[in-house]
DNA sequence: AGATTTCCGATCAGATTCGTACTTAAACGG
DNA sequence: CCGTTTAAGTACGAATCTGATCGGAAATCT
């Protein structure tokens, strides 16, 4: 369709091909940051459906993100891979899935913590404990226990991750080197039977890898809007995760598979 | 990116995507602890009960808490009573010298920022600059830097101090061992011509002690009721002091002696 | 403790935008 | 020369976003 070069009338028409129109508004978008979907238009001379199709086909392969109106460049604007979205109305399970896993935390502990919603809704329950030793890299989580005269925290080091407030990078990983925990609370945005626990990204990846392997056990914790899922980067093998809480509604072929592979199921009731 | 859109006489029309509106406001609750609803609605341009909509949004993903009449930073502690009492004390200073501390940075420094209620709001007038490194080991200072995607911050590791959540011990000041930039904003209890600098605790003495020794060019940053004031720990003595800035209630005897042991004043007029 | 003021939640209305279906135009091949 | 295929524009119903209003709850003041 693009090698029909035979037609170059080179006057005061131009011929302006798809992926010249596409590349045009990858430059907008990246010159201003975020344009509206209007102006688009405007810019290339074409529809706005036309645009809206370009923009569709430029966010699948992740080149932008699309929102109401127009479009904006990925990663500034965004968020953990709009995950979050379905997480917004799982508080209960999240409450349920949080409570249970407090009950695998005794006085007395050396636990780490990474970072999630669902984590530092757990960290909540904690702070009636005693004599408890906490490692974590979530900012969130360490100010859910800050306030907590019999909880120790300690942070890692790291480059401030703002999307999701947590500490990430090599002196993130190299500060828990020499740690030796019990257990390792961990989230994640997946969790399949066959890869076991997934984020989308490196750098978190990178952080929730070591944050296991300070621990004898690793406890994850995960909603059932995860279970079954897989994102891009493999943090912890299915292998590597000795205990996982979560809520009825985890689908249970995925639930009996990771049971099979060792995983110890603690299923949260609401 | 918000400023360089601004010139919205010429169109008459700015496209602002709901997500935009979001992170601005997650930008200004984190940058100032505290919001109200009001501030919020009249600086995203947009009605009280759009803000209301996205506050509620954003509280379910957990990235900050609301209450009546505006919303905080997610974390208990950050409006502890003594607190946030402190901020608003003498805030019209503490904006003064904040304002003035910010003209010493220049955009592609690599700085460090101590803990303290007037660093934090120093931090916070940082939020514009480019291609800026800050490392810091208080959680506040992060937190208002977390959203501004062209800052760089480094949290030094170490043990969570709850009550003004910074981070201490001896893995706070290895970890900014081997760090050289080029100034440390530190604050502190005291301030005097004799002892210089100095703070009631030990631990926080140990970090501050580290922090500055890391940066060719130490600055104080010190209200008027610090000044000629001796507390228990000396951290910095008056000849590590490159800069001081504080406002104009500062007793001048003072002044004069330290600018005698070679410290360069700045003065913030109200 | 009671009254007043402020703020929140819910419902409704207006406007904009999105998605899909349908239509038009041009290119390609027989 | 004509049918098929692909890209682009038009149209319309559906979904979304925003702002306004009102009853009720919460906080403040006396």
């Amino acid at each position: 369709m693009i090698g029909s070069v035979s037609d170059t009338q080179s006057d005061g028409r131009r011929p302006v091909f798809a992926a010249e129109r596409r590349q045009r508004i990858l430059e907008l978008v990246r010159a201003n940051g975020a344009v509206s979907l209007r102006e688009l238009a405007q810019a290339v001379h074409s529809s706005e459906v036309t645009v809206r199709r370009d923009l569709r086909a430029l966010e699948s392969e992740g080149l932008l993100n699309r929102h109401h109106g127009g479009a904006t460049l990925p990663g500034e604007l965004t968020r953990e891979a709009g995950y979050t979205h379905k997480v917004s109305l799982e508080s209960a399970e999240k409450a349920a899935i949080a409570d249970l896993a407090a009950a695998l935390v005794e006085d007395g502990d050396a636990i780490v913590i990474g970072p999630g919603t669902t984590t530092q809704e757990f960290a909540r329950r904690l702070t009636r404990h005693s004599e408890l030793a906490v490692v974590t890299n979530s900012l969130l989580v360490a100010q859910a226990l800050a306030a907590s005269p019999r909880v120790e925290v300690m942070l890692t080091g790291g480059t401030l991750r703002g999307s999701i407030l947590a500490l990430v990078g090599s002196a993130a990983e190299r500060s828990v080197a020499g740690l030796r925990v019990r257990r390792a609370f961990i989230s994640g945005n997946g969790l399949s039977a066959e890869r076991g626990l997934s984020t989308p990204t490196m750098v978190v990846a990178g952080v929730d890898r070591a944050l296991a392997a300070a621990a004898e056990e690793v406890v994850v914790l995960a909603d059932h809007t995860k279970v079954g899922i897989d994102t891009m980067v493999q943090t912890i093998p299915p292998e590597g995760i000795d205990h996982l809480v979560t809520d009825e509604g985890a689908p249970s072929e995925v639930l009996d598979e990771l049971a099979g592979r060792g995983v110890r199921l603690h299923i949260a009731r609401l």
